[in-house]
DNA sequence: CGCTGTGAATTCATTCACAGCG
DNA sequence: CGCTGTGAATGAATTCACAGCG
């Protein structure tokens, strides 16, 4: 992905940076949402308002799309939705494959969001013989040695892991091995994968532990404003509400012996 | 550096990058696997590796944490364990929440990771009175009525909401309310929150939508190489160029105004 | 030596601020 | 006027590359 350096000049033709795909979706829902309520046209700012983020984003990342606006008005609602999908990709339908149909793949197979938009779950995909021909969701499970024939019959080319973190690699590889260039993998493992095949990921405790941080972080700083006098503020040196360091920030280094108690108890 | 120049060093005390949390967790997993069979030490080369992240901003991440790796030799497994879950507040455990036992929470609720690592389902929480009682995963499922008194109660600050998005937002609020400053959404919907409050969204249709994006640009680009034959089909593949240069082109508009009607609801 | 830790360089993303079109 | 589209400025993240410690 992106290593070949064109030596088109400058301007990006196609170059749409990976942030703005990130949000294009947003974007989408937002304005499936204004359609649905038959609104003609947004403005920036309403848009990045119902799809959280701020104007600017907004107006830049449709620039790399190229200039659906009018100037004074805003966006034609209808148009955009078109082009956005089209940019995604989602004026065609792609067929799914779900692997693993535990509570989690069967979580996924019910999601409805998912025929909505662009996907259509081809099949369900699961190890246990016993699963075999019992419906979820609608869709009779079939058994991992059907894996490969399912994938060409179908034309699939995403694949959803929900196995166990166990099985994710062997599974991610008869997947690409049969063709699928796509992953979401949802379990908790690192894949690796071939060149030109992209995965993403979607891990419940690796959430989790991020907003711990921040949770932590917070309980730190409360409990610093409180008695906001000196304390040992290698500890826990509340940082400014701001981004700025905070005041006495000497060398860090980690001294072994020492292990700051973090914990507010 | 560009701005930089302040009058002290910039040793930044605690202001751990975003993008440093997140891959925290992807380090401590990779460590405690190592851990489990009982490797003493790592470099960081192997680690990131395990991490699936490139060496050189491994070594950069845990320079933002401190020094405690060893020259010449890497960085000893169970000392890292434990400076990662200190930094990231897994040495306490968090009561967690989940609303909206449907499917996907029941799924969540039965994740096993969750309590494994830090946290700890304190409630299910559903506004189906159907549910009430009923245990899922081992734990009785609760009425909404009761959400303000479990999160006071068990000093919840840790909310998963995973009810349906015309939900989602009043469950927040009322999290929010009662004292919840962390957030993990699973609804595809965009939450308010007042600051303070961290929000955290996980959105299978999202993350479909962006592999749906890369993989529809590999099939024009594999089109496209393959050899430049007037493809038949659809003229609006990944390559279709019609954004240009911002200079000369300045006046370019959408494709002769037309287009309106899509997709389907 | 080998491998960490880190300034400096580079690349990517966000935000500002305003020219200019409708 | 109001609002888009976008250069330019700022800021964040990644990568390079190497000094220096064990």
């Amino acid at each position: 992905m992106a290593t070949g350096r064109t030596h088109r000049p400058a301007t990006r033709s196609r170059g749409i940076p990976e942030a703005t795909v990130a949000r294009l979706p947003l974007y989408l829902r937002a304005l499936t949402a204004l359609s649905e309520r038959s609104v003609p046209t947004v403005s920036s700012e309403e848009l990045a308002t119902a799809a959280g983020v701020n104007s600017a984003k907004l107006r830049k990342d449709f620039s790399y799309l190229g200039s659906y606006g009018t100037r004074g008005v805003g966006y034609d609602v209808e148009y955009l939705v078109y082009q956005i999908s089209r940019e995604l990709g989602l004026t065609q339908d792609w067929p799914v494959v779900i692997v693993g149909i535990g509570n989690l793949g069967a979580a996924l197979a019910n999601y409805g969001g998912f025929a909505s938009r662009g996907f259509r779950v081809a099949a369900l995909i699961d190890a246990d013989p016993e699963m075999a021909g019992k419906p979820v969701a609608g869709i009779p499970v079939q058994h991992t040695d059907e894996l490969e024939k399912i994938i060409s019959d179908n034309g699939v080319s995403i694949g959803v892991i929900a196995t166990p973190a166990g099985a994710a690699q062997q599974v991610c590889e008869r997947l690409v091995a049969a063709g699928v260039t796509s992953i979401l993998n949802f379990a908790p493992t690192v894949l690796s994968v071939p060149d030109g095949v992209d995965v993403r990921k979607v891990d419940l405790s690796i959430e989790l532990q991020i907003l711990a941080f921040h949770e932590q972080r917070k309980a730190g700083e409360e409990a610093a404003a409180e008695a906001a006098l000196p304390a040992g503020e290698r500890a826990l040196p509340a940082d400014a509400p701001r981004d700025t360091a905070p005041p006495g920030a000497a060398g860090r280094k980690g001294p072994e012996g020492d292990v700051p108690a973090v914990m507010p108890a």
